[in-house]
Order: structure tokens, then sequence, then C-alpha cells
DNA sequence: CTGTTAGCGCGTTCAT
DNA sequence: ATGAACGCGCTAACAG
């Protein structure tokens, strides 16, 4: 495809490109006359401004990273959705890059985007502390952390209150009478994962309840399988997400248990389907499209102002009282 | 973010920028002396090339764009996992687009995504005639059609026999003793909406079966709604896709039918969900990731290889039976 | 108001 | 084997 250059418009018109530039960007004023002509030079080539070109000028390409797990898990789609919808509508542009959570793969993509100019990174990877990534941000790379921080990096960030919304569902399922617990969480290197353990542990403790405690991953299928070779039933089985509570129900049905009569599930999320799940799922709602919509939206804060001091948002969850769960 | 050129490195080496070039290019031979000389400012400067630069020079960018409707509906995402693994893989980026179906959106997002030089576009848009792009396609410009083709345009795309998977969805239902049919579609633009419809239309009147048919669009909400409000019930509902379904199965129950034993339901696409749901959906199943990586793979075929001539690649569907039917 | 010119970072002749 | 110089398409600084 023969693109056609400001070159050819000016030709065309029988200007500059200095003027053509002028009108497209309204950047300095140019008569009636010549604005006219420029104008159906550009019309009559079909002419477009090469957004690449502009950027090498400027610096600057209007085109912001996202580095996430996996789109295919709806909790992230939805943030996606929620950034790009803010992007879209600033006339930024998301390149989208799935990393499965490896490190390896997470360097390699921080390197092909930085290489690609992108103006900033939204970044959910593992907790893992990241060298290169460290080393940008201390360059000044911009960078705003999604749902998962990274510690040891000092970055602008946007999070969920984890502790808050465990102990809203620990206080509301201790209320109800569970005294008895199984926490499958995800994995073990996760922020979230982390800070949730903590707060389940803390609140275990200081109420004195029989409870164990296993890392996983953030899929169904660890769901399922913790939930067929499960021995002993406790009161409530509290799961790292979702998707993880989808496999552990589907599991203990399959093996004849009744959900919520025999045991208790919760999931943590609440993404779309669980509201719709047989039972219904007990959860803690994470604001997705909100989450991705803020980050976006101080990330374009710190790219177009400069500012240099970090920043932090902390969205709150809320605890979703459905099926799943014993009502005591 | 300072960013380091080629000219530093070169400066930090002591030889020209070309010299720099052609070892990071491995485009002519450099003596070992300066070879080494130029490797060690690289590592020294953490040099990084500029792709913007590079693009503008070589007049392509590596990176694709992709517009679908949502990447919140789990087909999509699939299917965009699918292509992001194939591209990734190639050394391409993608840039992800959601139109929610809007034309004037998808026009829109079609010029930025020129105006940012694409090297191709991945499109699912609605499948009505879009003047802009086809003139873009005429003039060279590289574009797959996924899951839905515009009438009118000749162009490569990878699409799924949505004729073949309705019949055999059919033929099962009627073996099964189904003799009533109402088909809530969706989207009435769309491609594969219009496709399953005809064939949909044309089984029921070789086997002279009444139906109903009613376009909606892809939603849960569509289904619920309708399903809400529905009077007669027939001994099958087809659904246009699997969300649909979920929304149909939702509101029946609230109103206190069961399926299948009141009516069966069927959906379209086999989202992961669809095998957990209650009752397990029974689906006729698009392979996603597989039309995703194909399409990905396509475009880059025709972008390397420059071929002019379009292909069209068709998927097979694949029936899935489950218990949201009635076995007869 | 308008045109000329100097780069942005890179790959590629063309000399040497 | 190496370097100087040009140009990809554009914006901004400068000159008129």
């Amino acid at each position: 495809m023969k693109r056609v250059s400001i070159k050819d418009v000016a030709r065309e018109a029988g200007v500059s490109i200095s003027t053509v530039s002028r009108v497209l960007n309204n950047s300095a004023p140019v008569s009636d006359d010549l604005k006219e002509k420029v104008e159906n030079a550009i019309k009559k080539l079909d002419y477009m401004p090469s957004n690449i070109a502009k950027s090498l000028r400027k610096g600057k390409t209007g085109t912001i990273g996202f580095i996430i797990p996996d789109i295919t898990n709806p909790f992230f789609a939805n943030i996606v959705r929620g950034a790009e919808d803010y992007l879209r509508q600033r006339d930024y542009t998301l390149i989208l890059c799935n990393s499965d959570q490896d490190e390896k793969q997470e360097v390699k993509l921080l390197e092909t985007l930085i290489s690609k100019h992108i103006d900033g990174l939204l970044f959910t990877g593992t907790g893992n502390f990241n060298p290169v990534l460290a080393e940008k941000i201390e360059r000044g790379f911009n960078v705003v952390f999604l749902d998962r921080i990274i510690q040891g990096i000092s970055a602008s960030y946007v999070i969920v209150n984890n502790s808050k919304g465990m102990y809203e569902l620990l206080d509301y399922l201790t209320v109800t009478g569970h005294k008895e617990f199984v926490f499958i969480n995800g994995n073990k290197e996760t922020f979230s994962a982390k800070i949730r353990y903590e707060t389940f542990k803390k609140v275990m403790g200081e109420k004195k309840l029989k409870f164990t405690h296993f890392y996983t991953n953030f899929s169904y299928e660890a769901g399922y399988n913790f939930g067929k070779k499960m021995k002993k039933m406790p009161d409530a089985i509290v799961c790292g997400n979702d998707l993880i509570a989808y496999g552990v129900i589907d599991a203990l049905e399959d093996r004849g248990f009744k959900i919520p009569e025999d045991v208790s599930v919760t999931g943590f999320d609440d993404i779309p389907f669980s509201k719709h799940y047989k039972p219904p799922l007990t959860t803690v709602r994470q604001p997705m499209y909100e989450m991705g919509m803020k980050a976006a939206e101080l990330l374009v804060k710190i790219i177009e102002e400069k500012q240099i001091n970090t920043e932090g948002i902390i969205l709150e969850p809320q605890l979703v009282i459905r099926g799943s769960t014993r009502r005591g």
C-alpha cells in the first residue's frame, strides 16, 4: 500500500509542507485560500498523517502497553476493557500482551514494548521483584501497577483493599456459624494471594478457629483437582478467586456433596458469571472495570503531567452474599 | 526518560553509526575489534534500538490491529488469545480495540490504526458494508476477517462453518423428538447470525416443523429478558450463542420451569463456562483459540509474502451434547 | 501569513 | 572493512 505523505499533499495543493502541517494541526494561522486548497488536496489524495513519523519527531507515541497474565480470565478481560475504554477516549491505543505469569516472558515483553516507545505501561505481573523493570522505572519509565504490586519497587499502583475484603468475608462467615475453614489460595508469588492469606491467618488466630491453607493457582482446574481429593469437609471453603470456587463446587458436587448444605464455598472477584452460577457464588467483588479505568487514568495523568511523585489508589471491595454459603 | 540512541553508542564506541548499525543487524562484516567495542558500548549504555525509527525507515511496524466487539465476551477473549500467542511468537505486537459493534467507532478505530501504520488488521465487526474499509483494502491494506465476513468486500477470512453446526444441532434435536422450536438469535447485522438463521429456516421447512425466530443481541441480558416474557413453551429454544442461552435458562428457572424437562435450551460457541453451567449446556463448539491463531497466521503470511490472492479458511464446528437438552 | 531548514533514530547507498 | 550522507514523514524554530 503506497502511503501518501505530507509532501504529496503539499505538491498537490501547491504549498509548502509546513503550511500543510499548519492546517493539519491548527498550529498557526493560515489564509482561508490556502487552507481550502490544502483541505481539497487532502481529500483528493485521501491523505492520513503518519503517526509514526509524528512519534519520532515528538518522542511520544500515544501507545500504552498492558501486560497481563491471561486475557481469557474474565477478571483480566474486564480490567482491560475498563482501561481500553478510557484510553480510547483519550486517543491512546493499547498494546495487549499475555504473559502467563512467566517472568522471562514478562521481561521480554517489557523490552519489546519499550523498543516500540510506549508512553507508559500497565502492569499486572507476578509479584516477584523484577530488576529490569525496576531499572526502567528508576530511569523514569512510566508504569502503573495494577492489582499486583511488586515489593521493593516504588511506583504508582491501583489495587483493591484485599485485606478488608477478606475481613468482611470472614466476618460474615463466622457470624453465620462457620467454625472450621479451608483456604484454597491462588499463586503463591502473587501479591493479592499473599495479602489475603495474611489477613485470613490473622482472623483465624484472633477468633481461634481451625483452618488449613494451600497455595495453588488461580484456575478452575486447580479448584477442581483440589475438590476431588479433599478428605474431611470443613464448614467453609474459602477460595482465592471465583474460578477456583467453581472448580471446587463442581468437584464436590460430582462427589455427591451439596453446596451449601454440606459445606459453604466462597470466591473472590465476582466475575460476571458468579451471579449466575449454580449455586450463585458468595464472593468478594472487585471493581474490575473501574480498576482498569482508574489505572489508565492515573497513567495518562503521569504521562501528561510528568509528575514525579508516585500515587497509589486503593479501591474498595464489596462482600456479595449469595447462595453458596449457609446462613447459619 | 532520556532514550539512548545509536549515535550515543557510536560516540561511546568511537565508531560511526553505520558500524553500530552493522553489528546490530549483522548486515555487513565488521572487524572483531570494532564489533567488541560496539557491543560493550551497547551494554554499558543499556541501548535499545528504536523500533519506531526503524519503522519509519523500513515502512513496517511489526504491529497488528485487532478490532473486536468486546473483549469481555469470552468468545472474543479466547480468539484474541489465540491470535496474540501466534503474533508474539512471530515478533508482532497486537493493538486491541473494542468497537461495541458500533460502525462509527469501527471507522474511527480503523483510521487510528492506519495512521499508526499497522502492518495488518484482524477484523471482527458488524457485517455491514464498510466503504472506508473497502477502499483501504482496495488499495492493498492487509486485512483478515475473523468470524464475520462482510459481503461485497473481497478479502481473506477465517470463519466457522456455521451452517454445518446448525444442521448438526437441529438434526440431533429432531432425532431426540423436539418438534417445535424458538430461535433467539443474536444481532441482526451479524454475518454468523444471518447464516445460522438461513440454515435454521431451511431445516424447519424441510422437516415441516413449527418455529418462530427473533433477532436480539449476543448477550446474557437479551436472553434473560426474552426468557422472562416468553409465553408458550416450545420443545426447544435454540440460542444464538451461549450467553443468550444462559440468560434464557436463568429467566425460565426463575419462573419455575425446569431445564431440560420442560424445555430444551441450546447455545452456540461453547465458551469455557458452558461445560460447567447448571445444567451443562448443549451447544455447538467453535474452535475459538484456533480461529484467532489461524487468522493471525494467515495475516502474517499475507504481510510477509505479499501474496495478492485472498484466501478463506473455514473451520469445523462440533456439536457438544450436554444436559440442557432432553434425550427424547 | 508563508516557506526553508534542521533534526527525531535508523538503514542504506556510495565512496573510500 | 569503515564512514559520510541521504531520506523515511513530520514538527518546530527561524527567516522573511
